[in-house]
DNA sequence: TCCATTAGTGTCTCACAGACACTAATATAG
DNA sequence: CTATATTAGTGTCTGTGAGACACTAATGGA
């Protein structure tokens, strides 16, 4: 029996959710979209071999990373019994691939509108989906998709980007300041019109927070 | 690389959660108490793995199962590279388990005190017991750990034993009537004091407050 | 300097969570 | 048979947080 691990890599561009894919170069399928992924060595961990991939494939190390689901149909790899554990992972926009040999064929797709994928990728990138949405209430997954420096409507916007829906500008706000996990800081972003305040996450306020079990409450 | 079901099911004794356990009987860790399960075949998806190893040793069918996480260190076996992919699961304390040949060395054991485990069954339980605390609050898993007609006192003694804490029985009950997902039956309990009455689950109205997004309050 | 654009701010209402104490129905002991 | 112990069952009040809602502030560009 042989073991891989695949990786639904997300990212935020231009307020779209999208999933990075490569395309196959070998059967089977070959031709269509894939997540990244490969088989699990010997002598490492899944979580190492799901790391190990995702640096091959992107040339990012740490970002965030987590299991997400084992799938284990009869039929679900041609070549034979193949049993994925898969991961998902989150990686902020500002951080470009590696245009790498291996990515030579990787593409950001907008997760509204995927091609047929290969395998049983498509059940898997659903899958994934559903378990940012809900983590998006109850953890700070979503800071993740931001650089370090960000403005609260690119916040929103990652919010809104992933639930699929608007978000009150003055409740959002409000929420947010409530938990007093963001650090304003003394910088805007200008460019646009009125310059925005500039604030990062405050990791350690949050662990306390969460400690409490208080949520995240969107 | 070879690939393994492992199951951690519980149930309530009197008012106490418990998982259930074998006494291994060949190495490695015999005599040490495991959680039940077994290789995957291969000619079966994990799910099916899953049921097949819990009617082996439980000779149930009908129950609450679930995919947990999968584990993949690389000494957590020490015959070699052995990837599990954990489930969980949950059986009403009105079943017996049969009194199997597999099962003559099965055991009920409190979660609150297991001895030391074999492989990392502990991790394993550890993982299996914050799932289901959490998904206690937003879900009915904890009418599968009743048979189908209980009091209302019995309910929250389920919920009281998960997650470790008193709660307040008429809290309790304004919630589950607001939720209007129990089926008062015209009958009552009797053989303590005061006779109680019984109510069934209502599935089907769960099914619709899903849908519309009402998560479970507890 | 006027206008378009994006940033930023407060109140009110409603629903739900948690704290809290007594009456009702039966079983059992005397 | 009566008293007592035990478990079942019920309602209110208060505080917190979610969601709906509209205007002013600061800048860039025409």
């Amino acid at each position: 029996m042989q073991v891989t691990v695949d990786i639904v890599i997300f990212t935020i561009q231009s307020g779209v959710l999208k999933v990075l894919l490569v395309k196959r170069g070998a059967p089977p399928f070959v031709g269509r979209f894939a997540i990244p992924g490969g088989f699990v060595h010997e002598d490492e961990a899944l979580d190492q071999a799901a790391l190990r991939e995702l640096r091959e494939e992107t040339g990012v190390a740490d970002v965030y990373l987590e299991q997400l689901y084992s799938f284990g149909d009869v039929g679900r790899d041609p070549r034979g019994r193949v049993i994925t554990v898969a991961y998902f992972a989150l990686i902020s926009a500002d951080r470009p691939l590696r245009a790498d040999t291996d990515a030579a064929e990787a593409k950001w797709l907008a997760v509204g509108q995927l091609p047929t994928l290969a395998f049983d990728h498509a059940k898997i990138i659903d899958y994934a989906l559903e378990r940012l949405r809900n983590k998006l209430e109850y953890t700070t997954v979503g800071f993740q998709l931001l650089p370090e420096k960000f403005t609260l409507t690119e916040l929103q916007e990652v919010y809104e980007a992933i639930l699929e829906r608007k978000l009150d500008k003055r409740n959002f706000r409000r929420k947010l300041s409530l938990l007093r996990i963001l650090k304003p800081l003394p910088e805007y972003r200008r460019g646009g019109q009125r310059p925005a305040q500039l604030y990062r996450f405050a990791a350690a306020r949050f662990e306390k927070l969460r400690d409490k079990g208080i949520l995240f409450p969107f």
